[in-house]
DNA sequence: GTCTATACTCTGATAGAC
DNA sequence: GTCTATCAGAGTATAGAC
């Protein structure tokens, strides 16, 4: 659920649209039902053809709404003046309380962007591709400016900025495993994520800056 | 395909095992046909039904294989008499040879286990729970060590674990978005992996024993 | 725009011969 | 154990009334 919670009250096309998010992202797309979608939606089948040709539309309409609503935030953020820690802590903190409160949006978008790569190439427009170059220069100036300081060899910036995606994003994409392997119920897998929420960023910055 | 390649000629059931496998990894299990998987095997599709009963079941082995595949082996070198500095290098080594060769397997991982929760309890037997619990105490043993000799604040092992995870198994995950977001070709997207593979353990070490 | 009814396809599963 | 043939159910999509 992805969804811009307006005021008003959303039209059918968008009651539609909420509904496919939620089931795609609980069921993937292959396990979705065209049936479930529209009785969560509380309308007939036949206006989910009606308004999306197919469930291929219907699913791409969905993954791009998806998209949108993930990708710009974290891109202006990182490209701004804002200092390397503390694009750490942004980073790391809006990730934590965004995806704590959509625990299967990460897994749905890895496994259908893995088995349908159509769906990724609306990802990123031209314009966000040079939104995403420009957040990369800008963070390897950073991390330049630095290393210089601290006399120590800088980290490539693309390397850097996927350690701290994945180092933040993995638990919300293999929570099941890591629940399993380190033996946590519900509640301690949310103790140990709060926790997280904390000491990542300072371990994250030691690396940066020893 | 996490088949142990014996040298004998693998019997039917085995080989139905391993189709399965290359198709589900494919495709889901959601998205695979038994049609596709018997054509793969070079057999008829009634045939999985008698060695396997169902789809489900058939989906259930398959997992096993993966996970048995997979999990000990890891626990095993981590909790062993190696240095924490091997540890990384060996983890880092082994998941980035191993992911390498097999692209599609863990975004399969990831995206069944959120959808069917009861593949996850296998995963982990009692005994491998608790060969599990003993890697966690091993690594945090040696983390203080390190962190006693420096004079600095001891991680949590358990963090410490999932970072190291997380960050070298997060661009096998999000293999598509990564590429996308930093515009790697194909052959570009391998050279940032090899990098990786040889950079990454430093970053790590840095952050531990800065 | 929205509904009812239905066509048609795909696919998991079984029966039964060899 | 392996195959051929077939069924039953599910699920996408469409036709057509309102």
């Amino acid at each position: 659920m992805v969804k811009p919670s307006g005021q008003t009250a959303p039209d059918t096309k968008t009651r539609i649209l909420d509904a496919a998010d939620e089931i795609f992202v609980r069921r993937g797309i292959d396990g979705a039902r065209m049936q479930e979608i529209a009785d969560q939606a509380g309308v007939n089948k036949a206006l989910l053809h009606y308004h999306f040709r197919s469930k291929a539309d219907l699913a791409r309409a969905v993954w791009h709404r998806i998209a949108s609503s993930f990708v710009p935030g974290i891109l202006h953020m990182m490209a701004s003046d804002l200092s390397l820690d503390e694009k750490i802590d942004q980073f790391v903190d809006a990730y934590h309380r965004r995806l704590t409160r959509h625990p299967y949006l990460l897994p749905y978008v890895i496994s259908e962007a893995a088995r349908h790569p159509d769906l990724v190439d609306n990802l990123y427009s031209p314009e966000r591709r040079q939104a995403a170059r420009h957040m990369i220069d800008k963070l390897r100036e950073q991390i330049d400016a630095v290393a210089k300081a601290r006399r120590i060899a800088p980290v490539s910036a693309e390397q850097f900025f996927i350690t701290l995606a994945g180092s933040c994003l993995y638990p919300f994409v293999a929570r099941p495993m890591i629940s399993e392997a380190l033996g946590l119920s519900t509640t301690k897998f949310e103790g140990f994520m709060e926790r997280r929420r904390r000491e990542l960023p300072a371990f994250l910055k030691r690396a940066l800056q020893p």
